[in-house]
DNA sequence: AGAATCTACTCGTTATGACAAGTTATAACA
DNA sequence: TGTTATAACTTGTCATAACGAGTAGATTCT
């Protein structure tokens, strides 16, 4: 994609991001030093220590008081503890992850979906239900509402390679900031089951994801129902 | 407890998260500018930044450039995104979470397990079995794995109470880093539906956890089944 | 009145400098 | 040989300084 001049700590966490998920730099190899990268790099070390706590977030490196920092062993979570759609997290490469439109219509809110947006009771909304592929496979049926004023923008948006959220921000203009998900399980009812070409009765893992503006303001609620023998949510938590 | 000489910015922080808790501080509130508290509290504006870059880590503030930084309306999930057992996470209040131990034994290594705890097949690991009430009502039944040398420590610790990430430690001696979660569903086998008092084949949630310490070696694999009725899981996600 | 501009305020980024504190290897000593 | 002291690393913390960029209100011009 375009490289922006993005500030100077943010490109060396790309490069040493990149180092590690490249395997230039393998679980448990020891990192440069602070003043070492400081100096090959010609930044101060405001500017490495801030590359270096956001690695360290992501759970991707450790850092030990006076050793060190290290490549983390297991770096198999290293993207999911971020908000990002499916096509984000399951990456570029593979492109495995397909969506299906079902329905897009403009309705008054419930009451529960009113509460969730910060909007009165019979408010428009609009609400867009999409089923997701992973490998052709179907692997989620998703009902998303959306603030009236986001709809509108939307409407003609061709979702079916892009995450929503992605969406957001580039159609429709909104710095998205945080979510905030409760994960369940449940059975399929029966539409579902038949759009996710399971039984009836079989388990299923139910998200419930709202989204946050920059701003704090909600702006979409989505309830997503995946196949509980395709899909496992992984997520790395800190201390 | 012990008002230990932290770092400045962990007490400006601390401050600051106890101001928006006890309410003295209200959401949508805007905090003093980063050059007030500078003033007011004599300190530098790293030292401010930092402090309020781990409030918003925790999702407790909203910082917006240009404007300010604001306290942030849901507040509900600030705890759950780091790493904490469930009487921390449900907090001292309510005390309604127990713990009855099912099993103590010392096994080998079973591939699966080895694997997970960076051990060879065959090693000797302790399990341990409990099953969990929330309200008197069970909750999940629990298997854990402990590394040998943490097994031998814990056998006669009374866990009833007290979450055993809070006794690695405490009696442990063991620095928690950070920890893998993988969420999925599934039905309940016969044995842990006896268990949960729930109907076999009713649906569950199925949480398995690696834990790892400070220096990255994992010292602890637990696999949670949890009854789908009382339990979601809630987390949330910065962008 | 309306539109454009200016200005003061905010947070974001980066630099430089210094000292504290934990770790490790070496050197000196008993 | 074993212990201790030292030196040279490492990251952790904090201060001061400057400039960039977004926001919002007041001012000025049309």
């Amino acid at each position: 994609m375009a490289d922006l001049p993005q500030s100077l700590h943010a490109r060396l966490r790309d490069a040493l991001r990149a180092d590690i998920l490249e395997g230039r730099l393998r679980p448990g190899d020891k990192l440069a030093s602070e003043s070492e990268m400081q100096a090959e790099h010609g930044v101060s070390r405001i500017t490495v220590r801030q590359a270096l706590a956001a690695l360290q977030a992501d759970g991707l490196i450790v850092k030990l008081h006076g050793k060190g920092a290290f490549v983390s062993h297991s770096k198999a979570s290293q993207s999911l503890n971020r908000l990002q759609g499916l096509h984000e997290a399951l990456g570029g490469e593979g492109g495995a992850v397909s969506n299906r439109r079902l329905a897009w219509r403009r309705l008054k809110a419930t009451a529960a979906v009113a509460a969730q947006l910060q909007l009165r009771t019979g408010e428009p909304v609009f609400q867009l239900q999409t089923l997701r592929y992973l490998e052709r496979e179907p692997l989620s049926v998703n009902t998303s509402w959306l603030r009236p004023a986001l709809g509108e923008k939307l409407g003609r948006v061709d979702f079916s390679r892009r995450d929503l959220i992605e969406v957001f921000e580039h159609e429709g203009g909104l710095a998205i900031g945080r979510a905030e998900l409760e994960i369940g399980a449940g059975v399929a009812r029966p539409a579902d089951a038949k759009l996710l070409q399971i039984a009836p009765g079989a388990p299923v893992l139910e998200v419930q994801r709202i989204v946050y503006s920059d701003a704090g303001e909600p702006v979409h609620v989505e309830t997503a129902v995946y196949r509980a023998d395709t899909f496992r949510y992984r997520l790395a938590l800190q201390r």
